[in-house]
DNA sequence: AGCACGCCGACT
DNA sequence: GTCGGCGTGCTC
C-alpha cells in the first residue's frame, strides 16, 4: 500500500508546529518509519532541509490533494533514531512548555544529529562576465558564503534567472561514526603450519605474521591491538590480507572519554536502617512496576549516593536499566568514578564536557543497549534507555535542571513522565528539597523517605553567624572579619584546609567615582561593568563588551574613581596581604572557563597543593575533601537582596549545602557565615540546620504572597530593539489576557525586567498566577505561533511555564 | 530563507 | 494605463 510521511520540518525561521505530508519515493516505500530523520524539499526555492517523520498515513487519510504534495528526498537513518516513547514525549513537551515540536524532537538527540545546511553555486554556462569567471576560477562549484560582494551577488541573481548558474542546497548529517580496522583470521592453525613451509626463507615478517595468527583465538581483533601484540606494521597485515590469510574489516569504534582512567571496583557498603528502608521501598516499587515518585530527603553525609547505587544495582539485577541525573556542576570525576567503579563498562556518561563526537558515541552505546546505566546532566533525561527500572535525580532542587531555552522543560517533570510511561519509580534526592517537592511529599503525592542522620554519626558542624554591620568596623579587610581571619589562621597552623565561598550572584566589583557617584556602565546593557584584574579590563557579563579600566572619572575627571564591591580576585588580594604564606586557589567562572580547568583545580586542592579554596557557588556542590575543617561564607545574603520570590529558598539551600562541606571525615568542622541580615529566617534556620522549620516558614510566606506552590505561574517576556515597540506588545498581550483570564487569576506587571536593557535589547515581562484557567493554554499556544510574525520587526516573545525566577 | 502576491508612486 | 518599489504571507 502506498504511504505518505508526516514530517515535522526544521525551517530555520518560521515554525508551524504542524506536520507536512510528503510522498515517499517507490524505492523507500516500507522503509520509512516514524522516528527517522529525512531530507525534504521545502518552499519555492526547492531548498533541502531536515525533518522528522512523526507518522505514516494511507491515501484515504490525505486531507491535501495528492498532486500538490512534494516527494521526500531520502532518509538519513536506516532505523528510527527516535522511538515511540520519544515521539510521544516530544508531543507532551511541546504542549506543556509552549515549544515548537521541532525543538522538542531535536533536544532528545545528540547535537551532531542536527544536520548542517550549506549552499553552493554551480556554474552551468561558461558564457558569463569576466568577474564571475574570476570568482569561480577553475572550479565550477563554489560555496555560497564565499560571495560577500553585494554587486557580484546581484549579478548572480540575474544569471540564475538566465539559467547560467544554479544554487545547490546541501544537507549534511554531522553524525559520523568513527571506524577502525580490525582483522579476522581466515586460515586454520593446521593450514598455518603448511603455509609456513611454503613461504620463502627470507620472508621474516610473513613468518612472524603466521605465528601471530596461530596465537590468536578471537575471531575479530582490532588491528591496532594486533600491531602492538605482534610488533608488526600495518603493511605486514596488508600483505597478509592480500595472501588471503586474514580479512581486514571496518568496525565501529566508540570514543571512550574515560579510556585512560582506571577504576577500582567497589562493593556495596552495608547500610544504615534508614538507608535500607529507602532502598527497599524503591526496589519494591520497581518490582511491581509502579510509577511512584519518592522524595529521598537526607542530610549531607547521610549516604544518599550509596542508596542510589544499590537501587541501580537492583534495577540491573531485575534486568532493567537505570537513569541517574545529577547537576552539571557536580558531575565531577569524583562522582562519575563512584558510579563507574560500581558498574564498570555498563555506564554511559553524558555531560557538557564531552565533545559532540563523544556525546554521540555515548548516546549510541545506550541506544544499542551496550550501556544499561546512564549518568548525566539535564539533557540525559532523554537518554534512549528502554525497559527503565528507575530514574534517580540527585540534588533535585538545583536550578540547572530547568532549561532556559526552548523547550523550557524541567528535567524533573520529564523524569516523572518517563516513569509513568515505563511503570518505574523516580527518586528525587536532596538535603534541601525544592519547596514544591517537599509540599507534594506532605500531600502524599510523593512518598517521603527521610535520612536525618549522618553515616558517621557526627553532628552537623556548628555554624557561627558574624554580623558584618558590627564586624566591619574593626575588620582587617573589607570582606574578611576578624573572627573569620582568626579561624583561618588556626586551621592553617594545624595544616588543615579552608573553603571560602563568595556568593556573587548579581553582585561584583564595579567602578564608582567617590567624587560624583558615577558608575561605569555597559554601553549596550543597563548594567555596570565588572572589573577583571587578570585581563586588566572592564567587562560586561551579559553581552561580553570589554573596555579599558578608567584612570579618571569620565564624568567629572576626578582621579577618585575606584572599584567597589566584592569579587573573588579582590578577596584573593586581601587574603594575600593578610596571610602572606597561605596558598590560595581561586575557582570561579573566569578560572574554570577552559575545558578541564574545574577538575584540575579540585585535584590540586585535594592534593594539598593549596590551603584555601576560594570560589563562587560552584564550590558548594558535592565536593568531598576530608581535610577541610573550616568553611567560610563571605557574604551570605546578597541573593536575598534580589527581587526574586525564591531568594530565601536559594539562600537557605546554598548555606546548608556549603555547611555540609566542613568536617566530613573524622575531623570536626566549623562554619562561619558573614552576613548583613543575621536575623533573616533563611539564615537563622540554615544556621540551625533545620530544614523543616524553614519549610514551614517559607510556605507561610508563599501562601501569604500567592506564590508557588500555591499558585501556578507563567512568565511572558517580550523583548525588542526599541523600548516602545516591546512595551506596546506586552501591553497588548496584557489587554488580551484580561479577556482570557477568569477573576481568580492574577497578573504581575507588565513591568520592565530587572535589567531592562541587555545587549541593546529591551525586556519586559508579565507574570500570570493562577490555579485553574481553561482558556489560558489555548491562548498562549496561539500567541506562540502568532509571535513569529513579529520577529521580523525584532520583537521576541518567550513563554516560560513555572519560571524559576521572577520579580 | 526565498518567492509570490498585492497595493501605492513615477513613468511611457 | 503600466512598471516596479518592497511590505506581507506562505511554504506539504
Amino acid at each position: 500500500m502506498c504511504q505518505y510521511a508526516q514530517v515535522i520540518v526544521d525551517v530555520p525561521t518560521r515554525q508551524t508546529n504542524q506536520p507536512y505530508t510528503y510522498k515517499i519515493p517507490a524505492a523507500y516505500q516500507g522503509e520509512i518509519k516514524p522516528g527517522m530523520r529525512v531530507i525534504v524539499p521545502f518552499g519555492k526555492g526547492g531548498r533541502k532541509i531536515q525533518g522528522f517523520v512523526v507518522g505514516l498515513i494511507g491515501p484515504e487519510e490525505l486531507i491535501y490533494e495528492e498532486h500538490l504534495l512534494k516527494t521526500l528526498i531520502q532518509p538519513l537513518d536506516f532505523t528510527p533514531v527516535l522511538n515511540q516513547e520519544a515521539l510521544q514525549l516530544a508531543d507532551w513537551l511541546a504542549e506543556t512548555t509552549f515549544a515548537f515540536k521541532i525543538s522538542c524532537l531535536q533536544v532528545m538527540l545528540p547535537n551532531v544529529m542536527r544536520a548542517s545546511y550549506h549552499k553552493t553555486i554551480r556554474l552551468l554556462d561558461q558564457d558569463v562576465p569576466v568577474e564571475i569567471k574570476a570568482l569561480f576560477q577553475k572550479q565550477n562549484e563554489i560555496p555560497y558564503d564565499d560571495v560577500t560582494d553585494a554587486k557580484l551577488l546581484r549579478q548572480l541573481v540575474k544569471l540564475r534567472q538566465a539559467n547560467k548558474v544554479e544554487i545547490v542546497y546541501h544537507v549534511k548529517d554531522r553524525a559520523q561514526k568513527k571506524m577502525v580496522t580490525a582483522i579476522q583470521k581466515q586460515v586454520t592453525n593446521e593450514e598455518i603450519v603448511s603455509l609456513k613451509t611454503q613461504i620463502p626463507k627470507n620472508a621474516v615478517k610473513q613468518a612472524q605474521l603466521l605465528d601471530f595468527l596461530a596465537s590468536v583465538s578471537q575471531t575479530t581483533i582490532l588491528q591496532s591491538e594486533a600491531q602492538v601484540q605482534s610488533g608488526l606494521t600495518a603493511a605486514d597485515f596488508k600483505t597478509g590480507a592480500k595472501k588471503g590469510w586474514l580479512k581486514q574489516i571496518k568496525v565501529e569504534k566508540y570514543r571512550d572519554p574515560y579510556a585512560d582512567t582506571e577504576f577500582k571496583t567497589t562493593i556495596p557498603k552495608s547500610l544504615t536502617p534508614s538507608q535500607t528502608t529507602a532502598v527497599q521501598s524503591v526496589t519494591q516499587a520497581m518490582l511491581q512496576q509502579q510509577a511512584e515518585t519518592y522524595l529521598l530527603q537526607g542530610v549531607t553525609g547521610s549516604g544518599k549516593t550509596e542508596v542510589y547505587l544499590q537501587i541501580i544495582a537492583e534495577a540491573l539485577a531485575q534486568k532493567k536499566t537505570a537513569l541517574m541525573l545529577v547537576p552539571e556542576i557536580s558531575l565531577t570525576p569524583q562522582m562519575v568514578q563512584r558510579v563507574r567503579s560500581r558498574f564498570g563498562q555498563q555506564v554511559a556518561v553524558l555531560h557538557s564536557g564531552l565533545s559532540d563526537g563523544e556525546k554521540y558515541d555515548e548516546w549510541r552505546r545506550v541506544e544499542e543497549k551496550q550501556a544499561q546505566v546512564v549518568v548525566g546532566a539535564r539533557s540525559a533525561v532523554f537518554a534512549p534507555l528502554e525497559n527503565l527500572g528507575v530514574i534517580i535525580m540527585d540534588e533535585e532542587h538545583e536550578s540547572s535542571y530547568k532549561q532556559d531555552e526552548m523547550p523550557r522543560y524541567h528535567a524533573r517533570d520529564v523524569a516523572i513522565w518517563r516513569s509513568q510511561y515505563h511503570g518505574c519509580p523516580v527518586v528525587l534526592g536532596s538535603a534541601t528539597p525544592a519547596l514544591e517537592t517537599r509540599a507534594r511529599a506532605q500531600k502524599d503525592v510523593y512518598h517521603w523517605l527521610q535520612m536525618p542522620d549522618r553515616i558517621n554519626g557526627q553532628a552537623m558542624p556548628p555554624v557561627k553567624l558574624v554580623d558584618m554591620r558590627e564586624a566591619l568596623k574593626e575588620a582587617p579587610a573589607p570582606d574578611i572579619s576578624q573572627e573569620l581571619l582568626t579561624a583561618i589562621k588556626q586551621r592553617l597552623a594545624k595544616k588543615e584546609q579552608v573553603v571560602l565561598m563568595l556568593n556573587r550572584r548579581g553582585y561584583s566589583s564595579f567602578m564608582l567615582c567617590r567624587e560624583c557617584g558615577f558608575v561605569l556602565k555597559c554601553p549596550n546593557c543597563d548594567i555596570s561593568l565588572t572589573l577583571h584584574m587578570d585581563t586588566h579590563s572592564m567587562k560586561c557579563h551579559y553581552c561580553g563588551h570589554e573596555e579599558a579600566i578608567p584612570q579618571t572619572c569620565p564624568q567629572c575627571q576626578s582621579r577618585k574613581i575606584k572599584y567597589y564591591g566584592t569579587g573573588t580576585q579582590k578577596v584573593q588580594e586581601e587574603l594575600a596581604k593578610l596571610l602572606l604564606t597561605a596558598r590560595v586557589l581561586r575557582m570561579d567562572v573566569d578560572t574554570t572557563r577552559r575545558k578541564g580547568a574545574h577538575e584540575k583545580i579540585l585535584q590540586q586542592f585535594g592534593n594539598h597543593e593549596a590551603d584555601i579554596l576560594l570560589g563562587t557557588q560552584m564550590i558548594a556542590k558535592g565536593l568531598d575533601f576530608p581535610d577541610v575543617t573550616l568553611v567560610g561564607v563571605l557574604n551570605a545574603d546578597t541573593a536575598l537582596g534580589l527581587a526574586n520570590y525564591r531568594a530565601s529558598e536559594t539562600t537557605f539551600q546554598l548555606l546548608t549545602q556549603v555547611s555540609g562541606r566542613a568536617g566530613r571525615a573524622d575531623k570536626k568542622g566549623e562554619v562561619i557565615v558573614q552576613t548583613y541580615n543575621p536575623e533573616h529566617y533563611a539564615i537563622q534556620w540554615a544556621q540551625a540546620h533545620d530544614y523543616e522549620s524553614f519549610y514551614r516558614k517559607e510556605m507561610q510566606v508563599r501562601h501569604l504572597l500567592g506564590y508557588p506552590p500555591y499558585y501556578f505561574t507563567i512568565k511572558i517576556t517580550v523583548s525588542g530593539n526599541d523600548q516602545l515597540s516591546a512595551s506596546k506588545k506586552i501591553h497588548e498581550i496584557y489587554r488580551e489576557l484580561q479577556t482570557v483570564l477568569s477573576k481568580d487569576a492574577l497578573m504581575l506587571g507588565p513591568t520592565p525586567q530587572q535589567i531592562m536593557r541587555i545587549n541593546n535589547r529591551y525586556y519586559f515581562q508579565l507574570v500570570i498566577k493562577y490555579k485553574f484557567e481553561k482558556n489560558l493554554e489555548q491562548y498562549l499556544k496561539n500567541l506562540l505561533v502568532k509571535s513569529q510574525t513579529d520577529e521580523k520587526a525584532g520583537i521576541k516573545l518567550v513563554i516560560d511555564r513555572n519560571p524559576l525566577n521572577f520579580i
